[in-house]
RNA sequence: GGGGGCGUAGCUCAGUUGGUUAGAGCGCCGGCCUGUCACGCCGGAGGCCGCGGGUUCGAGUCCCGUCGCUCCCGCCA
């Protein structure tokens, strides 16, 4: 017999019955009766039910056992009579009979249960991880976390991508975050950089015309966190295509992140491919956001022509005065009563916003004080253009966007939540596309690149020196489910002279460009292949599957808020003489430690 | 960098308007119990009420400060 086990806690059935066997696993339950005790044996497949009385000599020691202690237990698999069956396990129809004992592993007692799915608090949790991961629910989070990652890279393969390793001890990003340092030892006063993303060098892979490149990769950046945004280091699903324009990417990626939430929804529904496409300015329009969530119907609409010169003067006077504001209509239907309305215009107040304007429809026209100063002309004629009646309603946010942007998109989704209009159980993606290649800085009055400076203007060459570099966009994009951002994509820019170009339209000198990406620059310069890709947060798709809000739910081994890991005491000091080894000198005292 | 929330037994939490000796459930320790499966019953130990200061005859409770955790804004492929 093997000396640990015959089977796992999970194995044992009715057939097996009359035979011996031998499991080990931890003491997860003991049901003690004085004369007979049960014990709960558990494993990573399951549970069994061992039981031992009186009668054996080892009925003291196992009576004594501590839960969670490791021990290997032998004896008789039985059937359980009709009555003792537990249909809630797999392993419920029978039982083992303890004939042997040994106790691998003695335990103290517990900081905290593991037998039971309460809340803990988190610094307790990743203190003790190594317990937390054996409750049964994150247990069952990261075994997902791993099949999600596996049916990723099998898909992948199937779409023709070759999986690649990149450095992870490597130079200065360009852009972006802030990144780690790693002082060197064989070159005084120098650091290496840990990658916010293996950009750059799925690039040059492409360069070197290896075609389509895809990594589960590990990125790192040094900001600060949020329950879904872990502190340095998380992974994307980083890939890279040649010879694509941007809807052959979309059809690249799209039947695989269809594909794994599918087989993984379990009931959900999931937005068929090919996935809605959606141009930034009208989100910014209708959603009042670059990533809808589109579980929610209402459509926001342009009401600004409606108020125009009308009888409401506070909008009216608005639109005069500056010619950037703009009214958007936020539909609400079967919200078309006083005491719905009067409860999102004082949750509009509690936002700090002066109200939120609404027009109800009841028997057969508006009410409320908009429509009564509107008239019922401009009244009607809006109920028809968002095809409203009666029993719905109509709320109003007016101003310059931008500053009202982010509240007309928390009332969208409060009215869908509270009227019960958005759905649940589902996955709506969709494609965020065109986003603008520039932007105003509002302080400095200077144009600033809006998102990646990477990314190929639409239009090429001749867009960049004839247009409003305003009204110039990029081939970039964002994969968007559920209102929440997966990843950001693009078609690189792979011609140099494109590159110097928008560069000097955000003020860059051809010498300033040259001295800090000369690594990809040069690499363009020998034959660069167009090509394009994207990076979708594998953290964030593994969450979405598990529908949890909080990333330490699927990360094994997760820092805290503070970017610390609790369990292994990272970040700490190091030795003195490794520190000389670097280079480095502490110019000041180290800061204590929490648990120093 | 800024804002909100939390901090009472190993864990989850209650603690009235500021008023006697700070409670409960789980866990732990001891006792009883031969068919439970979140077993049940009896008993016990366990508290710097995060820390420091203040107001008060009296502070877990009110005020100020501080530390820790957490959520959000800023930030962020």
């Amino acid at each position: 017999m093997h000396e640990y086990r015959t089977h796992t806690c999970g194995a044992l059935r009715l057939g097996d019955a009359g035979q011996p066997a031998r499991l080990s696993g931890w003491v997860h339950r003991k049901r003690d009766h004085g004369q007979l005790l049960f014990i709960d044996l558990r494993d990573h497949y399951g549970v069994t039910q061992c039981v031992i009385d009186v009668s054996s000599p080892l009925f003291a020691e196992a009576d004594a056992l501590r839960l969670e202690s490791v021990v290997t237990l032998t004896g008789k698999v039985v059937a359980r009579s009709d009555d003792t069956v537990n249909r809630n396990i797999p392993t419920g129809e029978v039982e083992l009979t303890i004939a042997e004992m040994a106790v691998q592993s003695t335990a103290d007692p517990l900081p905290f249960p593991v037998n039971t799915d309460a809340e803990y608090p988190e610094e307790m949790r990743l203190a003790y991880r190594y317990l937390d991961l054996r409750r049964e629910a994150v247990h069952a989070h990261i075994m997902l976390r791993s099949r999600v990652i596996a049916s990723i890279r099998r898909r992948m393969i199937e779409q023709g991508f070759t999986e690649f390793q990149t450095p992870i001890l490597t130079a200065d990003s360009p852009e972006g975050a802030r990144p780690y340092y790693v002082p060197s030892r064989l070159h005084p006063g120098q650091f290496y950089a840990l990658p916010q993303a293996p950009q750059q060098f799925k690039q040059l892979l492409m360069v070197a015309g290896f075609d389509r490149y895809f990594q589960i990769a590990p990125c790192f950046r040094d900001e600060a966190s949020r329950a879904d945004r872990a502190p340095g280091e998380f992974y994307q699903l980083d890939f890279e295509m040649s010879f694509v324009t941007q809807e052959d990417v979309f059809a690249a990626i799209e039947p695989v992140l269809h594909g794994v939430y599918e087989e993984f929804a379990e009931g959900r529904r999931v937005s068929p491919a090919p996935f809605r496409r959606i141009a930034y300015a009208d989100a910014l329009l209708h959603y009042a956001s670059d990533k809808p969530d589109l579980r929610n119907p209402i459509v926001i609409e342009d009401a600004t022509g409606t108020f125009r010169g009308s009888g409401f003067r506070i909008f009216a006077g608005m639109i005069d005065a500056d010619p950037n504001v703009r009214v958007r209509a936020i539909p609400a239907p079967t919200g078309g009563n006083r005491a719905f309305c009067d409860r999102m215009n004082s949750w509009a107040q509690g936002e700090g916003q002066p109200g939120l304007g609404y027009i109800f429809f009841r028997d057969g026209e508006g009410a409320g004080p908009v429509a009564r100063n509107l008239g019922p002309e401009r009244t009607a004629a809006l109920r028809i253009s968002l095809g409203l009646k009666d029993g719905d309603a109509v709320f109003f946010v007016a101003g310059v966007p931008s500053a009202f942007m982010q509240f007309a998109s928390a009332a969208r989704q409060r009215i869908g939540t509270e009227l019960g209009l958005s759905a649940t159980d589902c996955f709506e993606f969709c494609w965020i596309t065109d986003f603008p290649m520039y932007e105003l800085n509002e302080e400095t009055g200077k144009i600033d690149f809006s998102h990646n400076p990477f990314s190929m203007p639409q239009g090429g060459l001749e867009a960049l020196e004839n247009r409003d570099p305003l009204t110039i966009n990029a081939f970039q994009y964002d994969i968007v489910c559920n209102g929440t951002e997966l990843s950001s994509g693009a078609i690189r820019n792979h011609r140099p002279d494109i590159m110097y170009k928008a560069f000097e339209i955000a003020g860059y000198t051809r010498e300033h460009v040259e001295e800090r990406f000369s690594g990809m620059l040069n690499a363009f310069k020998f034959g660069a292949p167009p090509h394009g890709g994207s990076a979708p947060g594998i953290d964030r798709i593994v969450m979405q599957l598990a529908a949890t809000a909080n990333l330490r739910e699927i990360v094994a081994f997760p820092m805290n808020q503070q970017a610390q890991d609790l369990l292994m005491q990272a970040p700490g000091p190091i030795p003195e003489e490794r520190l000389r080894e670097l280079h480095i000198r502490l110019n000041l005292p180290p800061a204590r430690g929490p648990r120093s």
